[in-house]
DNA sequence: GCCTGATAGTTCGCTGTCAAACTATCAGGC
DNA sequence: GCCTGATAGTTTGACAGCGAACTATCAGGC
């Protein structure tokens, strides 16, 4: 009882309020939820250095883990990053205006476009993940290598079981 | 490797074209975020069937587990639920547009308001709660009772250290 | 008692995303 | 070879949230 958090705070309060409820999920979504609304600016604050942001930087690194030619088809993006293709069409739009990418015709498709990351989206890209990587290894810091490896086997199968595309 | 997922996909990928980087934590992160993309949906579906959006729902369940007389001021929600006061503002038009809370004078403050449940409000937000609580519980349920509960411990150590306000 | 700085809430301008409607193109059946 | 339904991408309209500027009020020093 030394630590108690915010959510164990929001857990005892509903148990109070409404002791008909099994709160167990509850507690673990709560602390999902809020990690995330951390974690999320924190990262943010790093790919602002390098002038993108969080959306941005997913599209750029799709395409640069793509490897050569580094070019990848709009449908695919908005797919593999789980957005709305309209979402996608503006963030290509605000990337290519950037000079981070270019949209080249598809030679077997007229409706479909190849999008290919430039030199500069690739330099960009490979030195905000670079850092990215570190800031990210600093937030898990306070989890050690085993706690880190038990959390990544648990939300794995999570993962497996919401999302069956395996 | 019977079952290699997105986030397994992503990350040797990376290490593919990025073999001089440590993507533990990118792995830990990136299935983090990809689960939020799932849950944040998943839930936002049921508050739906109550008029209701997430950030709505915060607000009222705020209020709702803060016990009678179901008040508070709108500096302590938005801080509570780590938003802006201009976003709580707008959220607390629309709210009140739906009747679901009141604004009130403070007495001590005229600076200020209190926020308070309608009746309308208490109903809402106790129906949603009861069927958000199941949700969670069926969206979790993938894991062991076991499983769930060191998850709980980890993300309570994660927390702990990313967040120190205890 | 005033003046100064802090605080509560709102307004304003902006931005990123979505859903729905739309255009252009492809592919399969017959 | 067309026609029909599906698919690729864009456009449009709406909306929630943010940061910054603003108004009103409080509180403390002197």
């Amino acid at each position: 009882m030394s630590d108690e958090d915010a959510v164990d705070a929001v857990v005892s309060a509903w148990h109070r309020e409404r002791p008909d409820l099994d709160l167990t999920a509850i507690g673990v979504a709560g602390r999902m939820g809020r990690l995330a609304l951390v974690l999320g600016p924190a990262q943010e604050r790093v790919f602002g250095k390098f002038g993108l942001q969080r959306g941005e930087f997913d599209v750029l690194a799709a395409l640069r883990r793509s490897g050569t030619p580094y070019t990848l088809i709009p449908s695919e993006l908005s797919a593999t990053l789980m957005m709305s293709r309209a979402g996608m069409t503006s963030r290509l739009d605000r990337l290519e205006k950037a000079g981070f990418v270019e949209r080249a015709l598809d030679p077997n498709d007229r409706r479909s476009f190849r999008i290919r990351l430039t030199d500069q989206g690739f330099d960009a890209v490979d030195a905000a993940m670079t850092e990215h990587t570190a800031n990210v290894s600093e937030l898990l810091s306070g989890l050690s290598g085993k706690d880190l490896g038990l959390l990544d086997d648990v939300l794995r199968k999570l993962l497996g079981h919401l999302d069956p595309q395996a």
